[in-house]
DNA sequence: CTGAAAGCGCTTACAG
DNA sequence: CTGAAAGCGCTTACAG
């Protein structure tokens, strides 16, 4: 039960001011060795720390940072925020985390608390309905109020603000062209996600890596049984020997449907899939992936806050970082 | 560029003291129907929010909640957090998040941390490392501060503080009961966590299930190779019919082995893993698996921590909560 | 070298 | 009904 102490009662321990005891603990060189000394023991001896809510007051700031996220079930978003974690820790910051459920509804409510005075610094990756109904005004009114704002991942905005991305469209594109320069004819892609930003601009990349020599072979549904139609007629229809899946759902959808079509893969169906390590190397077989390095996604965005917040770039002028994904050729691909 | 209006700027625009503006905000009887319009007028108009920091020093508390948390890509704890983050949201409460990775070192740094007033309470699943050391001198400082603290899913730690688990025995019990009662003869068990609390516990389930009466199969590793071939040997040599895995590691590998070895599921090998939907579901075939209702662990830690924070339970009395699992049968159990 | 004072933005007993 | 004052726990210019 030991109850916090705080300066005012350590200052009448030692029979001083709390001015005193303030400067003391910070080293000021208005203070005499000797009473620094007594200070810092008793301090020690009670385990003394400031209060940082009073500490915040007083340099109107909070220490903390907000991270919104759409979906903690996507290993990517869990991912970037142990990226954002790891980085706010070295600083010695706190992360408040939001969860949006990809609700423009549940983001308008956060973002709304946001502009109360929070945080120092927001990181946000939109919700999908955001993006679909482009309504960004709570994102206005963050920048309104002059809070500093990282978008991350879904950065296909036109908002005045530092963005952290993904190079979507090249990823599919060095992809696609994996196939060709193999000699890979009827190559398809599945998306569930070819409504938002980040699957159209994987699409673009697959698109213009074919080039018009090549035919393409879309499947692109959200909904689930549509979707499984599509890529089936792909798969036994088009007889594509690739396929490139733009998200978790159709990769897995369409590992299921090749295993239920007893399609081999790789042998007769190269697969490349846009899932995480943890799920893509267990799978039977295992299955290439584009991996986006989703920490460094997240210590990106938080480096760059950091920037911003400390004053290194200029205000009105904003960053916009890329991080590079990587094909990793797991068996799924093998020739 | 709405810079945030204080108490105090309101209280000049209006002509009035700051006393009155905030009394009137409060809806204080002792304010006059007539000024208590006009300040929530002005207030409106400007948009005035409580700056939430110096409202939190006023009331010598934080608002926030803190949650720490082993291993952010396992979704079973991702999903804890949403619970977690959902209800603090209901009752305005900020989820501080903070990731152990596993390690007892980082644990103990971010104890430390939470220790100097950040947080009203912690909720915390231990690290891995700090179950095996079974050093626990840190938590016992949350402890020592006054720090309600709730402890989640790894719950099996001699200390004074609330909890809320999951019935890992019982969940084994009961599978290992299902195939009895099916008469499947050979009940084999892998394992990669059989040296923590909870797998522990889940294998403890298995064999009170066995009861003597049938032999055990046990294959356990933390060493990947070794767990291989160890659940090789159980399906090829002790030619188990039934396989309970109790991690998501040993559940891939053992639906990989089974593959490679030509062996099928469910026809030859019925299998149970210990893994999420959003996996198990997709898995080629869909892989029966328990479910832990890890949002619902969530939720149920942050009920139990508001109460203890409001002083609904007794000092010195803990609460211990568990959360039922539900075996979900898909395709890898078909009889 | 030390301390009193002001102030960060708020709330709330208390006086008028 | 309104406002001055004290205080939450700290920091920091300023006076002595």
């Amino acid at each position: 039960m030991k109850s916090k102490i705080t300066l005012k009662e350590l200052a009448k321990l030692l029979n001083v001011s709390v001015s005193t005891v303030s400067k003391a603990l910070h080293d000021s060189p208005e203070i005499s060795p000797k009473t620094a000394e007594r200070v810092k023991e008793l301090a020690k001896l009670h385990n003394y720390r400031p209060n940082p809510v009073a500490v915040n007051l007083k340099r109107s700031k909070t220490g903390t940072i907000g991270v919104v996220i759409p979906n903690i079930s996507n290993s990517f978003f869990a991912r970037v925020l142990s990226g954002i974690e790891a980085q706010a820790q070295e600083k010695n910051q706190q992360v408040i985390t939001y969860i949006s459920n990809e609700s423009i509804e549940r983001e308008r409510q956060i973002c709304d608390m946001l502009t109360s005075g929070l945080v120092d610094g927001v990181l946000i990756a939109v919700s999908e309905e955001t993006q679909k109904k482009q309504e960004y005004d709570h994102l206005f009114s963050l920048v309104d109020y002059d809070i500093p704002l990282v978008l991350y991942d879904r950065i296909n905005i036109d908002i005045p603000a530092d963005k952290v991305g993904v190079d979507d469209e090249k990823s599919f594109f060095d992809a696609t062209n994996y196939f060709i320069s193999r000699g890979v004819k009827n190559i398809g892609l599945a998306s569930a996600i070819h409504h938002v930003g980040i699957g159209k601009l994987r699409i673009k990349g697959y698109e213009k890596a074919l080039a018009g020599e090549n035919e393409q072979h879309l499947a692109c549904s959200t909904v689930p049984e549509e979707l499984r139609k599509k890529i089936k007629s792909l798969l036994t229809k088009d007889k594509v020997q690739a396929l490139l899946c733009t998200d978790f759902e159709s990769t897995i959808l369409a590992t299921r449907i090749a295993y239920e079509e007893n399609i081999q893969v790789p042998s007769q169906l190269k697969l490349i899939g846009y899932i995480g390590r943890e799920v893509a190397e267990f799978l039977t077989p295992s299955l290439s992936y584009i991996e986006q390095h989703p920490v460094e996604v997240g210590s990106k965005a938080m480096e760059i806050l950091n920037n911003r917040l400390e004053g290194n770039y200029k205000p009105g002028q904003f960053k916009e970082s890329i991080i590079a994904t990587s094909l990793v050729h797991l068996e799924s691909t093998k020739f």
